[in-house]
RNA sequence: GGGGCCGUAGUCUAGCUUGGUCCAGGAUGCAUGCCUGGGGCGCAUGUGAUCUCGGGUUCAAAUCCCGACGGCCCCA
């Protein structure tokens, strides 16, 4: 079977294919009796920790400081920023008991949690020496969701919660930082092998209470865009409400300039959507728990001899800093335990029987292409790596191309209702700017602007006219059904 | 925000329209044994569901009604 596995679930049913796998593997366990809740397995949280491993690393080599802050935000502090609470109070949950005495001060589960760090802010930034300051921490957010629910991807507790913080002396240095945060997001998804277009949001869709937002946001096999990252640069308005000043070399005091930005396990939801298949997940060797995983190949009167050759190429793998297995599962046929590592993403299998160990041999199968080839037992490691980072770089190319199909560029409204209705994907218009006329699309076309380019093709032809009113157009706009 | 669908062993599902034949049938999983073993082997035996929860109608409820909780879809 060297035909790589086809992906007609994946692609036709995705909501039903990402549910089946996430449960089959096991990766996420939705069946706790609390809406948009979930449990990460033992192997979902592997490959979680690949995750939040990669994004610690990137900010630690950038000088961001891990840092924990508390679940509760009082009130009044949850509401000093006003355009910020008035974005969150609806999906706010509170606490309002102490066992049976109400309390006077309601606490908020935090929803995010710069009202509960900024005041902390205040107190630790005194002097343009405090400056920069940069920190992050990885923990659960609540958000009471009044739409339906998803696995990973609309949850009421957001359980993987990655948010940076930061405090600038100047402008300038802040708009740096959120250069410098879009860079980090781009390292993080390219580890991940994840395509993605980087979008300024509209501005009745940026962050609550910053200046703008810069999103990431990638396509679901579904059609439907997802955001898996955000940079904000917040300006002075959150330091003017929490009253973060520093006294600068002339002795005079300013509000410190501000930038944050997350990610969620939005991105792991992309990781698994992304690269799988209708056996289910494909995993990056950087991420995957197990990359190696050896199936013995036994036959009667020589389990012995097998076993012990597979535990030894397990052994010379794990030393040679590799993440091996050894399927040794007894009752268990060989053919069952391929679909086993199949459904669990790992990158690379090695099946090893008599006729292997006789020849001094090793079959290796690369998971996306289920190709097979019988390498010599000495190289296997050279060999495994070079499998690894084949699969790796199939895997980025896979994907951005198929994302790169589902990127459109039209001219009229027909178009942008034809082409999302045929695959969905995101479609690339030119927009007059206006946010009257941005709604007026939004309503006509069904679907949501997702901002317009950032980076490289922010600028549109000039002299064409908006796709929707006809002005001339200002700049490009994205336009998506999304999550 | 508006409309609709659904909830039966770990999982998927039959039964529900027309209440009684159902102390709920099947598949898969799990356990044990034999047999196998280079792509989900086969056979046998066993295991597992107060039919999501609460209330109501009825001689009788998985089935009809109401509510809660949970899952899903469509529209704005």
């Amino acid at each position: 079977m060297a035909k790589p596995p086809e992906r007609k679930q994946w692609e036709g049913n995705y909501s039903e294919w990402f549910h089946k796998v996430i449960q089959e593997v096991p990766v996420y366990d939705m069946r706790y009796p609390v809406k948009g809740t979930g449990i990460w397995t033992p192997y979902g949280f592997k490959i979680r920790k690949g995750v939040t491993q990669i994004i610690r690393d990137e900010l630690e080599k950038t000088g961001h400081d891990e840092v924990l802050f508390p679940l509760l935000i009082p009130d009044y502090m949850l509401g000093k920023e006003g355009e910020h609470i008035k974005d969150f109070e609806d999906e706010v949950y509170w606490v309002t008991h102490g066992g049976k005495s109400p309390l006077d001060v309601k606490l908020a589960l935090r929803p995010t949690s710069e009202t509960a760090i900024y005041p902390m802010f205040q107190l630790w930034i005194n002097a343009y020496s405090d400056l920069p300051l940069k920190i992050f921490q990885i923990v659960n957010v609540f958000r009471y969701e009044t739409k339906a629910t998803r696995p990973m991807i609309r949850v009421r507790e957001v359980s993987t919660f990655k948010e940076a913080h930061t405090a600038h002396a100047t402008r300038e240095e802040a708009e740096a930082q959120v250069k410098q945060g879009i860079e980090i997001y781009s390292t993080i998804f390219s580890k991940l092998k994840l395509p993605y277009v980087r979008t300024k949001r509209p501005e009745w869709d940026k962050f609550p209470g910053a200046e703008y937002t810069v999103a990431f946001d990638t396509v679901l096999p579904d059609g439907k865009v997802l955001q898996i990252g955000t940079v904000h640069a917040l300006g002075q308005g959150f330091s003017k409400a929490f009253d973060i000043k520093y006294m600068k070399a002339d002795g005079n005091y300013e509000n410190v300039w501000q930038t944050c930005y997350g990610i969620s396990e939005r991105a792991i939801a992309a990781l698994i959507s992304a690269h799988g298949d209708d056996n289910g997940l494909v995993l990056p060797s950087e991420v995957a728990p197990v990359q190696v995983a050896v199936v013995p190949i036994v036959y009667k009167g020589k389990e012995e001899e097998v076993l012990k050759k597979c535990y030894e190429v397990r052994d010379m793998l794990v030393s040679a800093g590799l993440r091996a297995v050894v399927d040794d599962r007894k009752e268990v046929t060989p053919g069952s335990k391929y679909f086993t590592w199949e459904m669990r993403g790992a990158p690379v299998r090695i099946d090893l029987g008599p006729r292997d160990i006789e020849a001094g041999t090793a079959v290796l199968v690369r998971r996306d292409s289920l190709e097979k080839t019988t390498v010599q037992m000495a190289p296997i490691v050279g060999e495994i790596r070079k499998l690894m980072s084949g699969l790796d770089d199939a895997l980025i190319k896979r994907s951005s191309a198929w994302m790169s199909a589902r990127i459109s560029e039209v001219t009229s409204v027909d178009e942008v209702k034809d082409v999302l209705n045929k695959h969905g994907g995101i479609v690339e218009a030119p927009w007059c700017g206006d946010r009257g006329c941005g709604e007026d699309l939004e309503a006509k076309v069904d679907a949501r602007i997702l901002g317009t380019p950032y980076g490289d093709s922010e600028e549109c032809n000039t002299g064409i006219g908006c796709v929707n009113c006809g002005v001339t157009a200002k700049s490009t706009i994205r336009i998506a059904r999304s999550y």
